[in-house]
DNA sequence: TTTATATATATGATTTTTGGAATATAAGCG
DNA sequence: CGCTTATATTCCAAAAATCATATATATAAA
C-alpha cells in the first residue's frame, strides 16, 4: 500500500494526510500531532500503573497515607523495592510525601489515579468473585 | 528491618506474615495469593492499553469496526506494524475478528477494555481542552 | 558524637518490549 | 493458473523496564 522507495518521514507525512482525508473533515498537522501527544500522555499513564508493585501500593494508598514501612509490610517486598517503585511513582507526580520523624509517610496526589484505581479495583477485586 | 541472612523464599513468608499481622484479620497465605494473583491479573491488563498505537487502536475500536488498512491510515503507520499490535490485542482477547473478502475487521470484544478506553478518552482527550 | 532506624539512591545484570525488514499466507481477479 | 491486494508472521537488534545488591542520607536517641 504505501511506496517502500520513501524515507520514514515521507511515509509518516503522507500516512498523516491519508488520515486526515478518513477523516472527512481534513484535520491539520497540529492537531493529528495533539491527537498522538494526547495519546502518549495516556499511554505513559497507564504504564505507571501497569505494574504489579505500583498497582498494589496504589491500592493502599487510596484507604489513605501509609509509610515506606507499612508499605514494606503490606506487599511483602524489600525496602529498597518499596523505594524504588515510590521513587517512581513520586517523579511522575502521583503520589507525594509528607515526612514525620524519620518516616515518611506517602499519599496519592492525583485525582486521575486515584479515579482508575477504584475503577480497577472494582473489576479485578470484586467483580470476579 | 528484615533479617538479611534469611533466603528469599523465607523473606517472603515472614513478611507475608507480617502483612496479615497488619490487616487485622489474619489472612491466609491463600488469600494473600489471591490479592497478588488479581494485582498481576490488573497489571497484565494495563499493560495492553499502556502503549501508544495499541491505546489508539483501541480508541478508534469504540467507535466501531475497523479494518487493518483503515488502522493502517488512521494511526499513520506501516501494515506489519499495525498488524503486530492487533495480534497482541487479539492474543490477549481484547479485540476479535470478522472476515470480509480480503479485508479482515477488527472489533472490541472485552467490555473491560472498552470501559476503561472510554473512560481514558475522557480524562485524555476532553478534560484537558 | 556515636549508634540505630527509616528511607533513598546508585550500579549493574537480566529480562521484556519494541519496531523494522523480509517473508508468508489467503482471497479475489483475469 | 499467475497476479495483485490485504493481512499475518518471523526474525532480529535496539531500547526500556525490572530487580537485587550495595551504599548513602537523614533523623532521632543514647
Amino acid at each position: 500500500m504505501t511506496d517502500q522507495t520513501m524515507t520514514p518521514a515521507e511515509q509518516r507525512t503522507e500516512a498523516a494526510a491519508a488520515a486526515s482525508a478518513a477523516l472527512d473533515h481534513d484535520l491539520a498537522e497540529t492537531e493529528i500531532a495533539e491527537v498522538v501527544k494526547n495519546a502518549q500522555d495516556a499511554a505513559d499513564f497507564l504504564k505507571i500503573l501497569s505494574h504489579e508493585g505500583r498497582l498494589m501500593i496504589l491500592c493502599h494508598l487510596v484507604d489513605g497515607e501509609k509509610s515506606v514501612a507499612e508499605l514494606e509490610k503490606l506487599l511483602a517486598v524489600r525496602q529498597p523495592t518499596v523505594s524504588q517503585m515510590l521513587a517512581r511513582l513520586r517523579l511522575e507526580g502521583v503520589v507525594e510525601t509528607r515526612r514525620d520523624g524519620k518516616a515518611i509517610y506517602y499519599s496519592l496526589a492525583d485525582d486521575r489515579a486515584r479515579q482508575l484505581i477504584e475503577i480497577i479495583y472494582d473489576m479485578f477485586c470484586r467483580t470476579d468473585k
